[in-house]
DNA sequence: CCGTTTATCTTGACAGTCAAACTAAAATAC
DNA sequence: GTATTTTAGTTTGACTGTCAAGATAAACGG
């Protein structure tokens, strides 16, 4: 890794970048990894898996949805997504209620107890976040939230 | 949320603050999920799941380990790895081996074909490490990774 | 009207998951 | 030195998520 011919001056800082970038893919892997298994256990908690509650979120987030629409916001059939629906609404989370128009069509949308379970999810994930920049000053949140957002968009 | 006493003349930039707080949860969690969805898209081109793939970079990182240690490090119980690795190693990307020592343990490691799928899936990573951070400016990248690896330790 | 597309549900086949029961080996007790 | 307990791994049974493919029913387009 050390350059031998001396030819570029430019050598030197290129590796120092080259391994920021190694240690950032290391240092995000680890941050998802982290996170995946904080979120698994908070779920189970609930005695709710991680699809159930993904379902909630984005019910929360977008008040109603059709069941072709939320299909497909969470990359799964709508085959999966009957059961994943029948399922929550067993726990009376969520309930199908018939669309307006189109009598093909099923509106999927939480409950009060569905609500209140994605409030308390909310506020976890906001506790955590909260937990996990406490240590950072308020110049490198501001970086972090920048660079976050940017790699939001750049996806 | 508003200071209605006015004895906090600290009120404006707290709520600031505050704001800033709700979109880094809300940017984490969108990055989050796109890297959620982006893992499970990569794993399933190659005709491996997630539990599979995530087994393989934990081998590939560590060389080799016995059930328990690695089951432990997955968070899972030992009866799910063992059909996990049975798969696996019908597939020819692990193999079992006897413990030296300890007749009741097996070290487990990957094959040179789990080698090569864990370092193409590590090189895929190192691509979208890149792509992401790729409009971010120096300083910028190290203030990234310097809160993600507080964050991290912050776990 | 009738063929086509669309939204949902159903079915069949697998994978991951756990808890609990089981087996074999190691460690500890006495 | 055996008897008991602990430990490592496997097996089993029940449930959830997953997809692809097929079935239903409604809407849409001539």
């Amino acid at each position: 890794m050390s350059h031998p011919t001396g030819q570029s001056p430019a050598a030197a800082p290129g590796d120092a970048q080259q391994s920021v970038d190694h240690a950032l893919n290391h240092a995000i892997v680890e941050f998802y990894e982290k996170l995946s298994s904080w979120e698994h256990d908070v779920v189970r908690e609930k005695g709710l898996t991680l699809p159930q509650v993904h379902t909630l979120e984005i019910l929360g987030i977008n008040q109603s949805m059709q069941m072709k629409e939320l299909a497909l916001r969470m990359g799964i059939t709508t085959g999966t997504l009957t059961v994943l629906v029948d399922r929550l609404e067993n726990k009376q989370c969520v309930r199908r209620r018939p669309h307006e128009s189109d009598r093909r069509s099923i509106i999927v949308e939480l409950t009060d107890e569905g609500r209140t379970l994605f409030e308390e999810h909310d506020r976890l994930h906001m506790q955590l976040t909260d937990a996990l920049t406490a240590g950072l000053d308020t110049k490198d949140k501001a970086a972090l939230l920048r660079c976050l957002e940017a790699m939001n968009r750049a996806f």
